[in-house]
DNA sequence: GGCACGTTACTCGGATAAGTTATGTCCGAGTGCAATCGG
DNA sequence: CCGATTGCACTCGGACATAACTTATCCGAGTAACGTGCC
C-alpha cells in the first residue's frame, strides 16, 4: 500500500503555484527546476489535476499552469484524490460469499461484509482529514522564506 | 494507492480461525477451500502474520495455523500492519530542499514539511479506527449462520 | 498384549517465475510572440 | 513610420517503452502420526 510519488509532487506544486500569485500562468519546466524533477513526468502528473479543475492549462508560447480556483477551495484530498483516484484502497471481493464455507446463505449477505465496513470507516476518517486542510492552510504553515525565495528565483528567470 | 488482497484474506481467515476455537490447527489448504482461494498464495500471505505473533504455525500432519492471541487481543491494525507493512503510505522525499527554489535555507527544515505532516495526521486517523476493532468485535458482528455453517463444513472433513 | 522403531504422508517455510501497475519518455497539435515585408 | 502577415519557438496533451511491485507457483526441510516388527 504505496501512495505514488506524483501526490507529493502535486501538492508541492500547488503550493509553489499559489505562492506565485501572478496572473501569469507557471510551465512545468519552471516548477520541475524548483524541485528537481523529471519535467516530462511532472507534467503527465499534472494532468490529472486540471482534469479535476484544481489547474487551468494555458498552451501555447507564455504556457503553464495556473491554479483554477482560490487556495482556500482547494482541499488536499482533492489534490490526492485527483492524483491517486477516488476508489477506496481496500477492495471487498467478498470472498465470504464464494467456497464451501458460504453456500447457500445469501439472505444473510444482504448486510454489507463487517471487514468493508471497518475498512471503510477508517478510510472515512483519512478522507476527513484529508479534506479538512486546504492549500491556504498548508501557505500559513510554512515559514515565510520559502515563498520569497522562489519567487525571487522566478522573477529572476522571467524578467 | 491500492491495498493488497491478502489484507481480506488475512481478516477472514482469523474470522475463521477464530470461530473454530479448536485446539487443531487449521491448515491451508481447509482454508483456501472456505474461501476458495489458490492454497499456495495464501499460505504466502499467511506467513507475515505468524511472524508478527498474530497466527501459531505447527508444522507436521495435522498441522496448521491458529490464533496466537485471544481474539479480543487481536486489532484489524495488527493484521493490515503484519501483511501491508508498518510503513506509511505517504513518503515524504522532501523536495522542498531539493532544486533552484530551496536552496541555502537549511534553518527552516528542521521542522517538518507541512504536507507531510498533513498527510502523517490522516494515516494515524487511519490507524486509530482500525487499532479500535477487533477480531473479537468482528465476531460479534457477524451473523451466526456463518460460524456454524464453517463448523459444520469444518467437522465433516475431519470427523 | 505392549513397546520401540522405521516408514510415510502431510505440514510449513522460503526461493523462484508470470502478470499488472507505476514510472519514465517520446512525438504531435495548438497557441502566442516576434520579426519581416508591404503600404 | 504603421500595420498585416508569416514563420517560429514554446506550451500542453496523449500515445508509447521500461521498471518495480504484486500475484502466483514450486521444491525442500521438518514433524507427527501410523503401521510393523520385536519383546
Amino acid at each position: 500500500m504505496l501512495m505514488g510519488e506524483g501526490v507529493e509532487w502535486g501538492l508541492h506544486c500547488c503550493l509553489v503555484l499559489a505562492w506565485l500569485d501572478d496572473r501569469a500562468p507557471i510551465a512545468t519546466g519552471r516548477l520541475a527546476e524548483i524541485f528537481e524533477l523529471p519535467p516530462e513526468y511532472l507534467k503527465k502528473r499534472l494532468q490529472p489535476l486540471v482534469r479535476e479543475g484544481i489547474l487551468e492549462s494555458t498552451p501555447g508560447a507564455r504556457g503553464g499552469y495556473r491554479l483554477a480556483r482560490a487556495p482556500e477551495r482547494v482541499t488536499v484530498l482533492d489534490v490526492v484524490a485527483a492524483i491517486e483516484g477516488r476508489e477506496d484502497a481496500f477492495r471487498c471481493t467478498e470472498i465470504r460469499q464464494r467456497g464451501s464455507g458460504a453456500s447457500a446463505a445469501a439472505a444473510e449477505f444482504a448486510e454489507p461484509c463487517g471487514i468493508a465496513k471497518v475498512m471503510r470507516r477508517a478510510e472515512m476518517a483519512w478522507r476527513r482529514e484529508l479534506a479538512a486542510r486546504t492549500i491556504a492552510d498548508l501557505m500559513a504553515e510554512t515559514p515565510a522564506g520559502a515563498p520569497s525565495r522562489v519567487r525571487r528565483f522566478h522573477e529572476r528567470l522571467t524578467t
